[in-house]
DNA sequence: CGGGTGGTTGACTAAACTCAAATGATGTGG
DNA sequence: CCACATCATTTGAGTTTAGTCAACCACCCG
């Protein structure tokens, strides 16, 4: 007679987690089935409508969430109201800072987002029992650095062509986590407005839309709707990249 | 009677590591007596002449170090030349990308710097058995991405006077560990050349040259032999920053 | 003393910004 | 279904900031 069951206390992972990319890909796969299923106990998932805040610049944390589906953007601003994106959060990163009592940017939905939400407290605790917790932490922490430093050449270094060339392409490559990493051509909506993107390349909402039309009118891409951008030659559009 | 050592073989540090700074606030402050000891068996101390390349872009990694004093630059460049400064590591740094077989990035002695160097499968190896060792280098990894964040909203959305002031800043505030953080006034040499200094900022050397020398002529900093900056009121700095 | 390196200064140019207006998309109430 | 309001985006004309090119200065070292 065969047991249905191995375990019937720990072989079990939580239903909301079983097909969740979080786990596939993302920290939560560094936690077993009794890790999850705590986990899960004081877990919620949220519907976010774009623009809304979700940390702000000098609030406590007491959260730290996964995102599940959508765009989150990090922001930092001046004091006279400039205003930096310094990151973008696709699924299915981990958003928060960890050792930390305030957030130093503030995190806002640009497109609509899915969020997994769980109290700060139980996921350090857990970071202090499983080190495999941390590892992956500690992984998408460099990679987020990796991106981060990218960006300071694109900022500090490239023209607004190049500028508005690296976006498109680093959308391409990130929108979509399933498509082909070779595909030389890719379709996408933008989940950014203008002005968002502005703010990301450190330029005027005019001269990234002047770039836009320089390559649309080039060929390089095709725009619908403001929004949905189609790009049939990736490698012409890295060509004007910069890089 | 009493036993002057507890335990033969593991009460001893390396006398290298007994007044090392990497010790106390670095990594391997992570590390007990016996793995000190094991590590210090591989480990070499270096004396690094300024402009000495460190790791090259592409390059396989095969060791880490530690920086126990003087200033490394992170650079990046373009195809055609352009570079961009990325961040730049101070005593008592780590320096090395953990999980990745090549660098993405260069490290050069910007000043002249003293290394402590191991061989990468070692510190690979420890960062399985020592949870703590992967939690010091998680912390470290946090703050340079707070830092290489916080450095975006200067190349994207400050202009160049705001992008010099932030940068004395920011070697006022970095360049001497045990200075009081709440003074009011700093000397110190710059560990970058006006060239470095445009590099990091975004900016050509011209710029650079002309901010500074307006800052000095503004009576906000004082300049001699190129180098030593006396700056008198950090607040007055601060307020040319930005921020 | 001559040449090299690093830094400053000046005159001119070009890239991106500002201000302003037109166009296009979306949504609402009549 | 249309007229209208609103918001995002585009386009144009003129301005500003930082870049380019070139000359010059100071210092160091052989």
């Amino acid at each position: 007679m065969m047991t249905v069951r191995q375990d019937v206390h720990s072989a079990d992972i939580p239903v909301l987690c079983q097909s969740c990319e979080a786990r596939h890909r993302g920290v939560c796969g560094a936690l077993d089935p009794d890790q999850l299923v705590a986990l899960s106990k004081t877990s919620s998932r949220h519907k976010i409508e774009p623009g809304i805040e979700l940390i702000g610049d000098a609030e406590a944390i007491d959260s730290y969430s996964n995102v599940l589906s959508g765009v989150v953007k990090l922001t930092k601003g001046l004091s006279d109201g400039r205003q930096q994106i310094v990151g973008l959060q696709f699924a299915p990163d981990f958003l928060g800072r960890p050792f930390k009592v305030e957030s130093a940017i503030n995190a806002e939905a640009a497109t609509a987002v899915s969020l997994c939400t769980f109290p700060k407290a139980t996921i350090d605790r857990m970071m202090k029992e499983s080190p495999e917790l941390e590892h992956r932490l500690l992984k998408q922490t460099l990679n987020e650095l990796d991106d981060a430093r990218e960006w300071m050449v694109t900022l500090g270094r490239k023209t607004a062509s190049e500028k508005v060339a690296s976006f498109l392409l680093m959308i391409a490559r990130n929108i979509d986590p399933t498509a082909d990493p070779t595909a030389k051509s890719a379709t996408f909506d933008l989940p950014l407005t203008r002005a968002d993107i502005a703010d990301f390349l450190g330029l005027t909402i005019e001269t990234v839309s002047r770039q836009m039309t320089r390559l649309r009118t080039d060929g390089v891409i095709r725009i619908e709707n403001n929004r949905h951008v189609t790009v049939d030659s990736l490698g012409r559009l890295e060509r004007r990249s910069g890089a």
